[in-house]
DNA sequence: CGCTTGAGTGAACGCTGTAAAGCTTCAAAA
DNA sequence: TTTTGAAGCTTTACAGCGTTCACTCAAGCG
């Protein structure tokens, strides 16, 4: 009972991918609280009702936006680590390539925040709205946008365990609650790394995301007006968690 | 020029704080969007052009919560130091109580923060309203709730600093550019603190920032259902920045 | 007594998200 | 070819928002 989409479906289609669009752009130039519905719609020369044919309320649009969002985030990132293969020297170790990646994911990840603040604020920020705005979207595995974005992360990570393993707690040196609950989450991804390496992975995970949106959200400008070195500073801390002895090499 | 307050000011004083406890109040039980001027005002009996006589607008209104708030967190934060400290035995080695304030102080941030989700979200979170409403008043200052605050910590790891100096890295060991701005952050503050040890400050306050944040935000959820050991392994990552090999005794 | 001043009100403006009803257009069925 | 039905959209309406303005009322003071 499968039919190609009609003629009108991909219109649709098209004009959906549009009124999101229109509304990021909005978010971005404007601020969040001009990405009104009636602003939304007014941009596209519709009223604001209409758009109740695409999405099932304010809300729920929002919530697209964050998805777009987090597709192209992830879309960044993976250029850039791709980008970091490509530059590395020809006679590099191929194990080492691995960590470059995860050191350059690391820099994409903050560049490109600093590069779209607003839309950082939104996926990665307080969830004001409704609490939910962005858990759905972040954990939904229909709609999930965030997850394949930690995937990117995670998939260096276990590649670069597997070729030069660092060292990780055992097992019985991980807290109890908390080994159970990366047993889970380790069967919930599918994954074979052992779960003091999981356990790594979270930590990188805060020291990069507290980094970042501290910086980002100012929480730092009491002390500092320039964060970078701080974000420097972080990552020579991330290093050594997975087996690196210089941060990186080139900024 | 001083005259005392007539009664009539003491009066208005008086109300004020009802307007922000009020705000507050609704704030955190109905959500943020609900502490609108109108039902502060209801809340009150009161209509909303009243408020105006307070505050010169809602943000401004926002603004003086945020202050009573960081108070609020500030007192608590302090009262968990002392509390440590009378808990300690008897016979501790003096200097050592310094490192259990610090530590008791660490853990008092993340319970109040996970007692009062909304108030961390709104002083803490990305700036969304206007980009400013936190940041005033955090660097302001003459409001400076949000300095007393990190100045709790600050003290605290001065002291600990003074009585058992931990290593630090020497001053040409900092980034050029970060020590330029430690060097403007130590003497705003009027601290004799090396910039080396504000640098590890900072790096424990980045680290206790993204640890609770990322718990408290939920951007630990695809994971995690209880980061709470996530905490208690970020304060043995920190413990050895300011010198402590037990990351901690009690819980 | 009259004047000033401050607190508070009610009405209004333009904005918001959302619901209901009606209109137009067009593909597919009869 | 005509009819039907639904999609896409508009108009209208409602309740609520922050904010402004003109106004009243009571208290304080010379």
């Amino acid at each position: 009972m499968v039919q190609a989409p009609s003629r009108r479906d991909r219109l649709r289609a098209a004009t959906t991918q549009e009124i999101i669009q229109t509304a990021r752009r909005l978010l971005v130039t404007e601020g969040p609280e001009a990405a009104s519905l009636r602003a939304i719609a007014r941009e596209m020369g519709m009223t604001a009702p209409a758009l109740y044919r695409y999405f099932g309320s304010h809300e729920d649009l929002l919530r697209h936006v964050v998805g777009d969002i987090f597709t192209d985030l992830a879309g960044y990132v993976d250029a850039a680590i791709h980008a970091a293969a490509d530059a590395a020297p020809p006679g590099t170790d191929p194990d080492e390539v691995w960590a470059v990646k995860l050191i350059a994911a690391a820099r994409a990840f903050r560049a490109w925040t600093l590069a779209h603040v607003p839309e950082f604020s939104l996926i990665f920020g307080s969830p004001l709205p409704g609490l939910e705005a962005l858990h759905e979207v972040a954990v939904d595995p229909t709609i999930d946008c965030g997850y394949k974005f930690g995937r990117l992360f995670l998939d260096l990570f276990s590649e670069l365990y597997r070729c030069r393993p660092f060292p990780i707690p055992a097992d019985d040196q991980i807290d109890p609650s908390l080994r159970d609950q990366l047993a889970r989450y380790r069967n919930l991804i599918g994954s074979k790394l052992p779960l003091g390496a999981l356990q790594t992975f979270l930590r990188c995970w805060v020291l990069l995301y507290g980094t970042v949106s501290l910086e980002v959200f100012g929480h730092l400008q009491f002390a500092l007006d320039d964060p970078a070195p701080m974000f420097e500073l972080m990552l020579s801390d991330l290093a050594p968690l997975v087996g690196l002895e210089s941060p990186a090499r080139s900024r």
